[in-house]
DNA sequence: ACCCAAAGTGACACATGTGTCACTTTGGGC
DNA sequence: GCCCAAAGTGACACATGTGTCACTTTGGGT
């Protein structure tokens, strides 16, 4: 290292996800983001060749610890452990499911976003995979119910912690309450 | 009238909304609105003085519309069959969510705005208390769980019609399971 | 002390969106 | 057939974001 970095990458990754929840794709500019950074917006170009580049390798970013810790769910061999871990790590990563979806709004214009695009959707893959096969043991072990279509059950779990807590109810209240919604529903038991 | 329009309200209306979802408030232009209308860019400027005005009104238009509907719910004296309405009608309004949460990225930066936008918010809080009420009246029945929070049962409704159906399960099947999660959770019922 | 490569800057040319305005087109009333 | 008000247009001046490039700054290796 000849001159040190005024940001790391975590900085820059961190700020582009603010950026990007707060003002979604369309929204977000190299001139925010270097605002944010107090750096000047041409150092970024340093770094990426423009805005598809740069939220490319974010989501990677993103997307590769997420799977990482996703991946760790299968150290737990009862499905309620796992199922317990899962809500545990979406509720550090509550908008996950939001930025894949902002992802998905990137232009692919040349060969080399084409590349990290195919990367990118392989790991989506991957988390896809992952979580229908925690699914499907829940299925077989007989938690889950079986009608239940196995995309609507992730999509749901992944939807849960996306609900705005506008009424600042505790932390610890509100992800209970989710848990019990997502097993037992909103109804009393007795019908 | 003496000469004829190009569009009417609905249409402007209905490609206003699908030009917001799909590219966000930051996204949306009137060069995109003009275009998908077949008109000029200028001749938008005959009916809204900017952006901000254009989707207040807009805003105004979609939730007026809504709570036309939401508060027909009042006509259903049982829980259970204002359930199944408030479903039924959330059905046909997945997105009324997504787009107040859009309309809130609005700046208001004059007077007239900021008249719209208190009507706005007068009607936010219209469909709020009027589900808020629908939720109480729930647990007074004794049919909703009481100790969970009356704005996470709401959120939790209102956030379950966004869960994207990628793998295009049939419609029916979809909604089906979507009641059934929402009432009994996807859990099974023994323990 | 000097070298030099990596880090960062400011200015420029370009592209796209905004809001306005003088103008043209349309079509029913007289 | 003419009038005229509402509907629509094209061009202009302006603002903001993009990508590039020649330039300066920094700091460890020699």
């Amino acid at each position: 290292m000849v001159r040190e970095r005024k940001f790391s990458d975590e900085d820059l990754f961190l700020a582009t996800k603010e950026l990007l929840l707060d003002y979604g794709y369309e929204g977000f500019t190299f001139g925010l983001l270097a605002e944010r950074l107090g750096v000047s917006r041409s150092a970024l170009y340093k770094y990426f060749g423009n805005k598809e580049e740069l939220i490319m390798e974010f989501m990677m970013y993103e997307l590769d610890q997420f799977m990482d810790k996703l991946r760790k769910i299968n150290d737990y061999n009862r499905f309620e452990d796992q199922f317990d871990y899962l809500l545990e790590l979406l509720m550090n990563h509550p908008q996950i499911h939001q930025l894949i979806e902002i992802g998905r709004h990137v232009p692919v214009n040349n060969q080399k976003l084409k590349e990290k695009n195919d990367k990118l959707d392989g790991l989506h893959l991957d988390m896809y995979q992952s979580l229908v096969g925690f699914v499907q043991q829940g299925k077989g072990e007989g938690k889950l119910k079986p009608h239940i279509p196995d995309t609507l059950i992730v999509g749901y779990i992944l939807q849960s912690f996306l609900v705005p807590n506008f009424a600042q109810i505790p932390h610890s209240e509100w992800v209970q309450s989710i848990k019990e919604i997502i097993r037992n529903g909103m109804f009393t038991d007795d019908h």
